[in-house]
DNA sequence: GAACGCTGTTTAGCACACCTGAACACTTAA
DNA sequence: TTAAGTGTTCAGGTGTGCTAAACAGCGTTC
């Protein structure tokens, strides 16, 4: 009997499968790491640390270097090659993504869900664009950002329940909404208009305008937005300008993607 | 005792995350896959896979579904994000291939070394380059490819020898080679010619022209190439015009590199 | 419509694989 | 030299991740 003590959560399936995954995820917040600094990280001995690391690096997902330090490998992008394959209007979207920096001399990128969260799968830099943490791949949570409430809005009720109850609804600024009831109100308005707006919900002085691209059926197959500091966007450009310049890409998009 | 009969090669560490491992690439091999699928083609049991792939969909490395069929989740992506940074010259290399593909009219590619395989980081498409099976994340052999000569030949003898026992030396067409001593000797003209070439080892009625990228001490970074089909590319411009572009491209980042 | 054949899922139970803790070899610093 | 680090190895027992079989749901087929 495990002392009926383990957390809230299910107990996970595979032990030593999640101690592979967590060593990995180390190395992808710190870049690169040694033995013991990843064993003390994650609460298991040296021994089993460096049992995984060996492991892993006989299958190329990690390197080690020449002062016993181990990194990731890049056998990873092979294998998010696969993963990204199965989003096919992501080439569209590039394009589109492309010519939204380039108008509005802003940032621009295309992002779509999984498990719950948003992924970022395309930016382009306008020639003023502000710089934001942000990278192919990123992940991010959904109720507090502009994509991300225009992908909230387009799921079915029941879905959108379940997101919340697994994320949660962290407070990123002091504008992020952190109500329920709130978040729901705003989803109503973002499917009246088709667009869906941050305002300093995720970084202070950081805004965004993202509207959602959808198939024939309705339901969502990513979102297109564009990101600037609020000094820069007026009431005009935030409202009209790049709005308009959004749905304009939108169209494209869906367009193309439906005579596929 | 484990009874003496193990492969040659050592005791896999450990057999969970071999496991693992083996369905991830199962499932990047054949893009979407189903529990029984993979059981047979790995050899374990069923329930084995399922509790594997379980563990995975909570750490959101797959994604089941609605017909319970499994594929590679997009986290692949972000984990990758961190495995390139590591890669210094990325940036300065994508500018150059991008011309490099521009001029050429072929396609051009960046790769670098790790683990004894070339890893392609980045392809540019002229307006009549060729289309190959090639893709960023890609993997290749070394002793069949100009970017991979190019690598081998700037690399300690030993190391080279110790990739070909690894990883021996396949061969993929009539040109390929794969005898040890003729490599070497290749390997030799290549140095001194600072170039290598490719004529047909990979694929048949393809050709190859490639050059390594050095830091100051003199090791190799990783190389350039320009690719394209055995008819188009006559003696003087596969022989000059496109080796004087490669080199002039080889320069400017190892200038620019060196600045860092 | 019931029996089949195919899924993915669940369960019981046991061998053994994976963890831990400590010892080891080695480097760097004091 | 000593000490405090590191990564690596090892023995050993516990608990875990296997296997095999049964279960539950689908479609298809006869």
């Amino acid at each position: 009997m495990p002392s009926a003590a383990d957390p809230p959560n299910d107990r996970k399936r595979i032990q030593a499968v999640q101690t592979t995954l967590d060593i990995i995820d180390t190395l992808r917040e710190r870049g690169i790491a040694g033995v013991t600094e990843i064993a003390t990280e994650i609460g298991v001995s040296k021994g089993t640390v460096y049992n995984h690391l060996v492991t892993l690096e006989e299958n190329d997902y990690v390197v080690k270097d020449e002062d016993d330090r181990y990194h990731l490998g890049l056998r990873f992008i092979d294998v998010s090659h696969q993963a990204t394959s199965r989003v096919p209007i992501l080439e569209l979207a590039k394009t589109e993504v492309d010519k939204l920096a380039e108008k509005s001399d802003e940032m621009a990128l295309f992002t779509v869900e999984e498990h719950g969260m948003g992924v970022c799968l395309y930016v382009a830099y306008g020639d003023q664009a502000v710089q934001t943490p942000l990278y192919v791949g990123h992940r991010s949570e959904l109720h507090h950002t502009a994509v991300g409430k225009a992908i909230l809005a387009h799921l079915p009720r029941e879905r959108v329940e379940a997101i919340i109850d697994q994320r949660g609804l962290t407070k990123q600024t002091e504008h992020t909404i952190t109500d329920r009831e709130t978040l729901f109100e705003q989803l109503e308005e973002v499917r009246k208009r088709g667009l869906a707006f941050n305002e300093q919900e995720t970084i202070h002085g950081l805004v965004g305008v993202g509207a959602p691209i959808k198939d024939q059926d309705g339901s969502v197959l990513g979102a297109l937005s564009i990101i600037g500091p609020s000094s820069r966007l007026d009431e005009e450009r935030f409202q009209r300008e790049l709005p308009d310049m959004i749905m304009r890409s939108v169209n494209i998009i869906e367009i193309n993607s439906t005579s596929l």
